[in-house]
DNA sequence: AGAGCCTGCCTTACAACGTAAGGGTGGTCA
DNA sequence: TGACCACCCTTACGTTGTAAGGCAGGCTCT
C-alpha cells in the first residue's frame, strides 16, 4: 500500500531460506519459541507470512531448520576442539561445548528432543562423537550403548523433571503438604540450595550436569576396560 | 435442540474435573496428544467445549491434570513394590515400574518434561525415591545429586536424540551422505539392529534404557561407598 | 412459599494461527 | 518481443483457545 520501496533499501534484500531461519532463531532467542509464528517472522523480514512458503515447506520445516541452525553452531564450536588425548576428557569437553551453545538458545533443547531426529547436523554430531569413542578404544557395540546412555546429555542438556531448589524452600510449603513429603523436606532443608542460578532445565545447574555426565563417563570407561583388556 | 435428555441417561451424569481429565487421557492414549482439543474432549463427554472451563482453568491446566493422572497411576503402581533390601534393586525396580506405566501413555513423557514440574504427584514420586536412597545409605547431598543425574530417567523414560536403527540402515543412505558419516555408518553396519522394537523415545528399547540406568546406579553406589565408609 | 442466588451447561463471537489458491511484477532467455 | 519463471502479495478459510453472557434448576434465607 503506497510503499515506494525506496525508503528502506536494506530491508529489501531478497528473502532466502537462510534469512528466514536466522530470523526465526533470533525471535526465539529474544522472545521465546512460542512467539515464533509465520506472520511474526514475515514481519521481522518486512515480508508477508505467505512469502516464507517459498523458502520453507511449512512451519514444521521452519522449526526443524531453526534447530538445525543451532546444531550447526554446535558442530562449528565442537570442530575446533582437540580430539586427541584421553577419550574421556575429549568427550567431556565436547559435550560441555555443545552445552554452552545450547545455553544461548534455550528453546532449542526442547525442540531437539521432539523433532529433528534425523537432522543431518545432529547425525553429524553423533558421528564425530562415535569417532571419539572409537579412538578411545570403544567397540562399536559399546559406543552404541554409550549414545543411548548419554541420551540428550550427549548434546549438552539434560531433562529435569522437577526442581527441588525452586518453588519450595521446604519451609514455604503448607504444613500438610510438607508432612506428605518427609524425605524431600529433609533433603531441601539440609541442602539449602543457595545458588539457584538455573541454566538448562529447572534446577539443572552446571555442577549437577557435570556430576551426571561424569557418572556416565566413568561408568562407560569401566565397561570399556572390562570388555577390551 | 430437541434433545429430550432421556435417550441416553448414562451420558448425562454430570461433568467433573476427574471425568474431564480421564477423557483427555483416553483420547491421548488412543489418538495422540495432538488430537486433544477442548471441543474434542467436550464431544466425547456429550458436552460443549466451554463447559469444560467450569472444571479446568484452561487447556494448559487440562494437560497438566492429564499428566498428573498418569503420574498418580505411576505412584499407585510403585507404592505396592517392596522398598526393602538392596537400595539399588529397589530403585531399579521402581524406575522400571514407572516406565511400564509410561509405556501405556506414551504421550505423557513429552509433556512431563515440559510442564507439571511442580505437580504434587511428581513431587511425591521423588520424595519416595529419596526415601529409598536414604535407606540405602545416601547422604542428602548425594541423593540430591542422584536425582539430577537420573533426570527424566528417574521416572522411567529417557530422551533420545536420534535413532541409529531407524531411518537409515547404513546402506540405505546416499553415498555422499554416508561418506560424511564414516563412524556411524561403520557402527550401524556392524550392529545391524535386528530388533527395532521401539518403546519410549526413538531407538530407546528396554535394553538400552536399562544399560544407561545401571550405569548410573553403579556410579551412584560407588560414590556412596566413597563418601560413607 | 416466594425471592434471590449459585451452579452447571450452553450459545455466540472473536482473535490468532497455519496455509490453500491465485494474482501481479520484474528479470531472463529464446 | 514474447514467453517463462522466480518471487512476493492479497484474499480467504478452517481450526484452535477462550471471553462474555444467557438460561435453567435447585438451594438458602426470610
Amino acid at each position: 500500500m503506497g510503499d515506494v520501496a525506496s525508503s528502506r533499501s536494506e530491508q529489501r534484500l531478497p528473502l532466502s531460506r537462510e534469512r528466514v531461519l536466522r530470523t526465526a532463531v533470533a525471535i526465539a532467542d529474544e522472545h521465546g519459541i512460542e512467539t515464533v509464528t509465520m506472520r511474526r517472522v514475515g514481519d521481522e523480514l518486512g515480508a508477508e507470512a505467505m512469502s516464507l512458503y517459498h523458502h520453507v515447506a511449512n512451519k514444521d520445516a521452519l522449526l526443524d531448520g531453526a534447530v538445525d541452525l543451532v546444531v550447526r553452531e554446535i558442530n562449528e564450536a565442537v570442530d575446533e576442539l582437540d580430539a586427541g588425548g584421553d577419550w574421556q576428557v575429549a568427550v567431556r569437553t565436547r559435550i560441555l561445548a555443545a552445552r554452552a551453545v545450547l545455553l544461548r538458545h534455550r528453546w532449542a533443547s526442547r525442540l531437539l528432543s521432539t523433532r529433528a531426529a534425523t537432522s543431518p547436523e545432529v547425525v553429524r554430531y553423533h558421528d564425530r562423537l562415535v569417532g571419539l569413542l572409537r579412538a578411545g578404544g570403544f567397540s562399536f557395540d559399546l559406543a552404541h550403548h554409550a549414545l543411548h546412555a548419554l541420551g540428550s546429555r550427549a548434546m549438552g542438556f539434560s531433562q529435569e523433571l522437577f526442581d527441588p531448589g525452586d518453588g519450595g524452600s521446604a519451609d514455604s510449603l503448607p504444613p500438610e503438604v510438607a508432612a506428605e513429603l518427609p524425605n524431600l523436606v529433609a533433603m531441601l532443608s539440609e541442602i539449602a540450595h543457595d545458588d539457584p542460578a538455573s541454566t538448562l532445565g529447572w534446577c539443572d545447574d552446571q555442577t549437577e550436569f557435570e556430576f551426571g555426565l561424569d557418572l556416565l563417563l566413568d561408568g562407560l570407561d569401566r565397561r570399556r576396560v572390562a570388555t577390551t583388556p
